[in-house]
DNA sequence: CTGGTATGATTGTCGATCAATCAGACGATC
DNA sequence: GATCGTCTGATTGATCGACAATCATACCAG
């Protein structure tokens, strides 16, 4: 009696990986945190050649930094990984963003107002941390919209470390804006509109962080 | 006088993963070779463990593929991949390019004439491969100056696949337009006109493209 | 030909072990 | 007291051997 797509198919490497990635981007283990091969062993009931596995996935991530017969610790971002983080992420959103506007059908059109709607529905409550979950849903149907699998995975590299940032600096932003300012994103992709999706795209994560070092300095 | 990263101090499981990408892009190892670990262990002297890490790395670089309990194998491309390639490969450039000519300075300037010269040099002669690396050296340059360590990193990425492709594929060029295909990139950059170094790399990689395609088809 | 089974190959995971290296404490020398 | 070694503990770097889990194939029965 196996439920197909339910087995668990996943090694304990990757299982590892995926829990300690979890922590991060959620801020249980804070930025600078070490990270101690044998206690996470133990701690997880693993052997210690799994987690190290584990920990080398979560370095080549960028989530984690590692120093030579030291040890490993949280990766930590300065302001120079903060700038690369928004120029890379807004490149790649918009280029999804064109992708996904030049193969755009009608299935795609109803996936994205779906995820924009949900957003919309969002952003008039107060709970911030579903504003977030709503916004990435968004970005992230127009990631798959795009059908390139390269882009999704860099994609989501960026993102998970952009995640932990924002959870460590613990930013918020303007409920009513974000939902708005996605609006031209929305139409341009499902009116087929490449260049502008993208330039649209680019101009929403480029906007947002100027807004932020506005309020920050 | 600190010359710091000129102590060799590379553990064994990079030198190992640093071996089999050499021996994967050069075209050694050719797409769908089997890799078995305790094979490549006995062959390289190293214990399965360490193989495995290196193993893992390349896996993340999208160089091997691995199916669960039946082994690895040297990652195979089809139009798909060669088509995410070329769009992320390009969109990559042309960020590289843009943030080059913003920050470009007289010490970049003369880097860049220096990498397009050579190019040019070699362009005269017939060794094909010598042109690859100078064409792949105008190419690091200019990521390079952009200064973005993470656009670096995901570059390297994308273009160990794309070398792995080239050389799988044995695909040549005409010699004469390579050299001066890049003319108009680097002048830009030079410039400092970012808006048209990014217009200028994306054409220069896309067009390549379609050539390419015309000559297959 | 079909379906099930036996078998070998390979990875998945574990545990123990030792060497290499780093960080900090301790102490000696000037 | 400051500086320089040295000692020591902690942690990773790397190896080996072992066994289970799984896949691919060949083989056999009907």
């Amino acid at each position: 009696m196996k439920k197909a797509g339910l087995i668990n198919k996943r090694s304990l490497e990757e299982q590892a990986a995926d829990l300690l990635r979890q922590d991060i981007v959620n801020g249980v283990l804070t930025p600078g945190t070490r990270l101690v091969e044998t206690t996470l062993a133990k701690e997880y009931g693993l052997s210690r050649g799994t987690i190290r596995i584990a920990l080398h996935q979560l370095g080549t991530e960028g989530l984690v930094t590692q120093v030579p017969y030291a040890g490993w610790s949280v990766a930590t971002l300065d302001d120079q990984d903060i700038w690369e983080l928004y120029t890379l992420r807004a490149t790649l959103e918009g280029l999804a963003a064109r992708l996904a506007a030049e193969r755009i059908c009608q299935q795609g059109v109803e996936r994205l107002q779906a995820a924009y709607n949900q957003l919309l529905k969002l952003c008039e409550g107060e709970d911030l941390q579903a504003i977030t979950r709503g916004d990435l849903d968004l970005h992230k149907t127009i990631i798959e919209l795009s059908g390139h699998r390269r882009l999704a995975h860099q994609y989501q590299l960026i993102e998970n470390q952009f995640l932990s940032y924002i959870t460590a600096a613990n930013r918020t932003f303007d409920p009513h804006e974000v939902g708005h300012s996605h609006q031209a994103l929305v139409e341009a992709i499902c009116a087929g509109e490449g260049e502008r999706a993208e330039a649209e795209a680019v101009n929403n994560i480029t906007g947002f962080e100027q807004l932020q070092q506005e309020r920050a300095g």
